[in-house]
DNA sequence: TAAGAACTTGACGTTCACGTAAGCTCCGCG
DNA sequence: CGCGGAGCTTACGTGAACGTCAAGTTCTTA
């Protein structure tokens, strides 16, 4: 059960809902890694599991930080520190202190990403406040006119309520 | 007080952290009114606190929600009705129907700009959880480490082990 | 009123993140 | 074994969101 590696291009797009050539362009710019250096020239890239993983992952933070493709190859370095991880695991190259470094490693991007997680999480907040207040204000408003206008009058019909110019009460800006 | 409109591109660029350029290009797309429709051909823009405010929400949105200045066309109108309100209130324009559908309307693009924003806001949280999970992991797969193989051998290359605080500072690459 | 900073329109350039087309190759199948 | 569909590389194209440059104009201030 080590690593199955039966999935072609095609196949991982559809699995994360892309298309073959972002995969090429992400592998291209070193998003990803070379799905086969092994691979010789003009055969067929191959994944596993993991990597389309690693690309769900991607897509991911892309979509919900924000940031630049550049950017996220400097974020999803964490990605590359699991990698090793394993493949360390796998080959009991048990090396405690090489072990103790990627783990750290690891441990230093995911925290950045969570950094970054809750500065976008307290924007978001704030931006809900902002909008729920103002959603607030918008019914007072509304439940104000109604009240103040006669007795019904729910349709767009002509007619309305009497050229009553008063209750300018505003909620400035 | 009413409105002073006493600010050029150049100063609401510098208020809101952005360019002229794109501040006009804003305008171009109809992302902004156009800041003087009465401004002869050739004067310069002039703009007040209101339209500094909206162009920063513009921003926000922009930057928190991820979408595409042309989506956000659709989700600002909420922007326009109020400013219609507003408008409308100097004019002692008050027709109470006019007044009312402009809150639905309002009403109604808030509501879609908070659905967005919680719909992020769930996605942003399971990240956080995935992430914050992931990190207790790495953070008990190194406490085991460091406890297993406190005293029993020493590392390759200098004192690897102890669980002391910061000795691998990488710079990779 | 003269100078110079900031602004105007118009047009072309640029970067990012892919899309698309061409010509060739590989792989599963009947 | 042949063939059709998916993949490969290379290269040029594209839309979004501005940047940048040029030539002229408008505002402000000395």
């Amino acid at each position: 059960m080590t690593e199955t590696r039966d999935l072609r291009i095609g196949d991982v797009a559809r699995l994360v809902g892309t298309t073959p050539r972002t995969i090429r362009y992400y592998e291209e710019i070193g998003l990803l890694p070379d799905a086969g250096a092994d691979r010789l020239a003009g055969a067929h890239r191959l994944y596993g599991e993991a990597e389309v993983e690693r690309l769900r992952e991607v897509m991911r933070l892309k979509a919900l930080l924000g940031v630049s493709l550049d950017e996220l190859k400097e974020l999803i370095a964490a990605e590359d520190a699991r990698a090793a991880l394993r493949s360390q695991l796998r080959r009991d190259d048990v090396d405690p202190a090489r072990r103790r470094q990627l783990l750290v490693e690891a441990l230093g991007h995911l925290e950045r990403q969570l950094e970054l997680v809750h500065r976008r999480q307290g924007e978001l907040g704030k931006l809900e406040a902002d909008l729920a207040e103002r959603r607030r204000r918008v019914r007072r408003r509304m439940r104000e006119l109604d009240d103040e206008g006669v007795v019904s009058e729910p349709g767009p019909a002509g007619g309305a309520g009497p050229p009553d110019a008063e209750a300018a009460e505003v909620g400035r800006r």
